[in-house]
Parts: C-alpha cells; structure tokens; sequence
DNA sequence: CTCCACCACTTATCCGGTTCAGTGAATTCT
DNA sequence: AGAATTCACTGAACCGGATAAGTGGTGGAG
C-alpha cells in the first residue's frame, strides 16, 4: 500500500503540487474554497507528510534525543529516569516533538552518537543528564552548536542552558531536620561521586555538618544500585559509633538500606533513621514509609523540555532553577532511641 | 557551522557526487584507491549521511517506535519497561537504528500515532506491547502494511510477529511449588485484566488449582500500581479464610502487599507467603526477600528487537516463544504455619 | 481606457542523498 | 587489428516536500 503524497492530493484536487503545500501549511496563496478542498481530500486519504522531506528542504527533524549512559540494571530499577522520561513526553507530545532514545556505555560514546545524530540532521537538539565536572560533552555540544539542555547542575555550562534544583539547600534543610530530631551521628550514601550534582550535595552536606558542630559526618560513595547501597549501610552499621541516621542519595538505596538494617536487628526509626533523595512509590510501599526528599520529576522533565524547545527555536535561554525537592516526613524518621534507655513502643509485630 | 555534505567530499576529492555515494556505500563503481581517499576525506571532515536525504531516496529511516500506554506513574515505578528498553537498545544500537518513544494516554491515540510515525516515514516498524483481546491495534498495523512485533501475548495477531513466555507454564509451576510447601489457600493479585496476558494467567490459575482440589482460589484484579496491590492485599486478608499464599502479577504490587501483610502484624512468610512475578533488584532489596518468578526482561526486548529488525528485512517472522519465567525461591516462601501451633522463630527485631 | 496592484495559482528549483544510464579509456578476446 | 567487454567514473533523474519566481486574470485607481 503506497502511502499518499501531496502530488497525489495534487492531482485528485486538480491543482499543483505547490498549491497543495500552501494549502495544508496555512500559507497564503490559495482561496479558502481550494484550501478546504485539498484539506478534505488529504484528511480523506489519511496524508501525513514525510517527514524525512519536510527535513531535507530546511525545516528541523522534530525530534530530540536524549542518551542514557548508565548500566542497564540501574536504569531498570531506578524511577528516576522514566520519571524524567514521561515529563519530557508530556511536552514533545503536545507539539508532536519524537523523542529519541539511545542507552550509551560511556560519556565518550554518547558525543560520538551526538555528533551523529547532529551529522544525519536526525534530531533538533538533546537532553544532557548526569552533568560531570569539566564534562567533555560540553565542549562537543558547543563545538557542533546543537540545542542542548543539560540536567544536574548547577555546573559550568558556558552557552548551553541549564536547570538544576537547589540540592544544596535540600539536603541542608534534612541535616537540620535530623539535628532538631536530636540526631549528632549523621552518615550519607551518595550517588555516583563524578557527577556534579553528588559533588554539590556531598559539599553542602560537610558544610551543614561542620556549622553544626557534627564532626563525625561521613559521606560514603556508591553507585545507586541496591546491592551497593546495602553494602555501604552495612559497612556503615558495623562500626561502634553507628550513625543514628543515614542520608541516601536515591530511594533504591535506600530501600535496601533499610533492609539491611532490619537484618541487623536493627529498629527503623528507633535504632536508625532513614531519608531517600527522590521520592518514588517505593518508599512508600516499604515499612516503615520512608521520609523522602520529594521532588515532581515528571515536572522537571517537562521544564526541561520546554526550555530546550525554546533553545531549539533560537531563544536565549540560560541557567533556570527548577523546584527544590522539599521534605516528605514519614515513618522511617524519628528522635533516636537514647541508648541504654528503653525502646519505645513499636507498632512492628 | 555548516555540516559536511557528499557535494563538498565529491569537490574536495575532485569526483562527482555519485563516486563518493558508492565509494562510501561499499559499492562497486569506484576503484579501491579512490574509495580510500574518499573515505579519508570524509573521517577527516567528519561526515555524516544525512538520515534525511537517506530516507528520501527509498532507504529506510533506520529507526523503529515505541509507545507506552500506561499513566506516568506506572511507568516511573515498573522495572519491566525500563528493562525491555534496555535489551531492544542492546541490539538497535548494535545494528545503530534509533528508538523513537512515545507516552500515550489510550489504546486510540496510539495507532493515531503509528499513522502518523509511519505516514511520516519516520519509523520502519514498531514494537507493541500490552496486547488486548480484540487488540484495534492488530487491525491497524496489517491494514497499514506496518512491520511489527507483539509482545505480550500469546494471542490472535494474525501475521503480525509475536513473542511471548509461556506464563500458563510459569504460574502452574509455582501453584504447584506452593502446594507442595503445604499451601491449600492460594490467591493471586493480577495486573490489568483486559491485558491478554493476565487473562492466560488468570485461566491458567484456576485451571491448576481446580485441578488440584484448591477451591478456594480467588484472583482479585488491580492495575500493578503499588497503591492498588496494597488494598487488594488488605481485602484478601481481612476475610476470615484468609490465604496462606498471595501470587502477584508484578513485584511492584507484591512488595506493596508485603508491606501490608507486615503492617497487619502478620509474618512473612511464616502466615503468609508471597510469590512476585517479574524479579528486579526490588525483589531481593526488601525483607525478607522475594521469591519471584525471574525472567530475563532484557534479553526479551533483545530478542523482540531482533525479531523485528527480520521483520523490516522482510523475513518472514511468526510465531516465537520467549524463555519462560521460572521460580527464584527466596525468603517470603515457606511452608505455612499451622494454625495453634507455636510461632517459628524470626530473625525480625 | 490604461496601468498597476493583487490574487490564485503554476512552474521551477532546491534540499542531500541514491541510482540508473551513459561515456571514454583500458583491457581482453577472436 | 578490430570488436567486445570491463572498468571507473560522470551526469542527470529521482525521492517528497518547501518555496521563490513567474503568469494570467480581475478590480480599482488615476
């Protein structure tokens, strides 16, 4: 089945084929009666134009990619990126934007599939997640001048524009929180430790620390995945002057975090308290609930998205802040158990 | 900054376009020497065809679609679709075709979609997952000659490719397993019941446990969402015959039901067993862990996506079952405790 | 009544590849 | 040696739209 082109419009309304691309452009040109008809006739034979022409007179691919450059067993199990993914969608979709996916092994393999999808004119511009320092993407997608929006700063971007959300404060904002609790030994899980946005947390999270006077503060690094997460806990919970609470740079850490914890005999909250960074359904499925640091993911996508289309059509954007995650107490914080004293009552069978 | 065309490789080697189209294609046309100058021009320059002009001229556009049909907060959480796109990267990227995504709200727009990608010539196939009784979009894709693969089945897909696990096998075998632990009240929490596959599930279900003398088998149907699996496990343990075993169509909703049953105050698995279908790292993270029916998401996309890519080659593709689940005993599965008879111990705080 | 502006189109060119039908020169065959 | 074939390449058409330039007819202004 041959699908329709405008020379077949062309010839069943009797008119060329310029008049046609007029017609259904909205482009001056043809009288609203010749315009309605060519209109009924393209809807008639389901036309949809190529868009593969389209692209080659000039006009852009519509479409944006975006690469993942993690391990596949992380991005399976980690929320986040489908999060960031459906927000994306909700606003490509609504200008009927593609969106181009390719999983990458290394940041070196993901500018040469930049370079090529720039070279084959196949996508508009492209999502930067996982900002590292001095991050050679940066430099590539300069050099091509390719529309880019880059995720996890606040970082050095020079002309690409940027969003990030003020992690800093976040986790500033939980230390406190734990602190008021009656919390002084406070560890972290962190994310994987090259990517600036884990930079920026581990850095606001010592200086919290130290303004408080909290000088055992430790800050582990990991990777994400539960098997590290629960590893770190366990090295964490092992020693003798456990932390009384653990931060966690994502929620699946977390989780497993907490099931180390309980294999150790230990009670969550009693014992230890937990925070997840990013709030998924996950932590609320567990028990205890976990108190999660709570950002709207899809909306950040979506706000990414934007601004990259804005880049796309040539406006200036720049460095844009997103919402702060906010804090979302729930059962898996509380004052620590002093010790020597009794354990308070648990709901726990 | 201009992108190099074949135009400015012909003037800088000092042949015509033609030359540098066969010398670059592997075409014969071109003595071996001029092809290796050509070709070093265009590394030198940084070419790339344009996927565009490519596309125009007949070739295909060397990339295939996806959509996803469920709410955003389905997605963010579910392992599965994460690691299906995972495994059709592994071979798309390999054979350097693109993955173009979509989110959709309903089964309608989504072939509203496959009309428009493929009237685009933007795709040259799909992959369609979550396969319905009476699926519109079977029709669809024959009707617009669309190469496709179904995934989700096994169902009537007409000669559309189709993949799929012999779930009936699976959910029998872990019926089975469990009665032999000593489970006679078995129950089982499905995913969407108009899917295709719940539906061979659910039949599957009641067929071994009829057949076993297990009357009171009930599937309660939820929607895979961590919030619905909680309170279809609530309502299955309130009742005063309450099961002894719950069987979930998705971890998601068994570490939910976990959660639930441990909120109860009843043990797992000592009063209630839980077997999760789909294993992910969400399985294992939890405690206790759980069994689960494991099956390699990953390699299924792969596979899908090879099927597929034969599909678009115009190999005739049919019929192709997919390695089946198969029971990962983990910690939420023990015999049940009699009832009167002492609390085994638990390694719980 | 003539000239010009304007409308509603048509024609032709372009985008950047692929591919087919030549073309001249070298090589092989008879 | 002359004809036939092969080789290495050129020129042009083509894919399906977008768009600039051109065309004939109409209407209004001068």
């Amino acid at each position: 089945m041959k699908r329709p082109t405008i020379a077949d419009i062309a010839r069943r309304a009797g008119v060329s084929k310029g008049a046609v691309s007029y017609a259904l452009n909205g482009q001056p040109g043809v009288s609203e009666a010749t315009r309605q008809r060519i209109v009924a006739i393209a809807q008639e034979i389901g036309f949809n134009p190529n868009s593969a022409a389209r692209a080659l007179s000039g006009a852009s691919a519509r479409a944006v990619g975006l690469t993942l450059c993690r391990p596949a067993r992380m991005l399976s199990i980690e929320p986040f990126f489908m999060g960031l993914i459906s927000g994306f969608e909700s606003e490509l979709a609504a200008r009927s934007y593609a969106l181009t996916l390719q999983v990458v092994a290394t940041p070196e393999l993901e500018v040469e599939v930049y370079r090529r999808w720039w070279g084959e004119r196949r996508i508009d511009g492209v999502i930067v997640t996982d900002l590292r320092e001095n991050d050679v993407r940066i430099q590539v997608l300069q050099q091509l001048q390719l529309p880019a929006v880059v995720i996890g700063g606040p970082g050095d971007t020079g002309r690409i524009a940027q969003i990030w959300s003020d992690d800093a404060g976040a986790i500033t904002e939980t230390v406190r929180y734990l602190v008021a609790l009656g919390h002084r030994r406070i560890a972290r899980v962190s994310g994987l430790p090259d990517l600036l946005h884990t930079q920026t947390r581990t850095r606001a999270f010592h200086e919290v620390c130290a303004s408080l006077g909290l000088n055992e503060a430790v800050t582990v690094p990991s990777d994400y995945t539960g098997e590290e997460g629960g590893r770190a806990t366990r090295r964490l919970l092992i020693g003798n002057d456990r932390p009384t609470a653990i931060i966690y740079d994502n929620d699946v850490m977390a989780v497993a975090g907490l099931a180390v914890a309980q294999e150790m005999g230990l009670a969550v909250p009693g014992d230890l308290s937990i925070v997840a960074w990013d709030d998924s359904p996950l932590c609320s499925l567990v028990h205890p609930p976990l108190t999660a640091l709570t950002r709207d993911i899809a909306e950040y996508g979506a706000h990414a998205a934007r601004e990259l289309l804005a880049a796309i059509d040539g406006k200036q954007v720049g460095n844009v802040e997103a919402g702060a995650a906010h804090l979302t107490p729930r059962g898996s914080t509380a004052p620590p158990r002093q010790p020597g004293s009794a354990a308070p009552a648990q709901p726990e069978p």
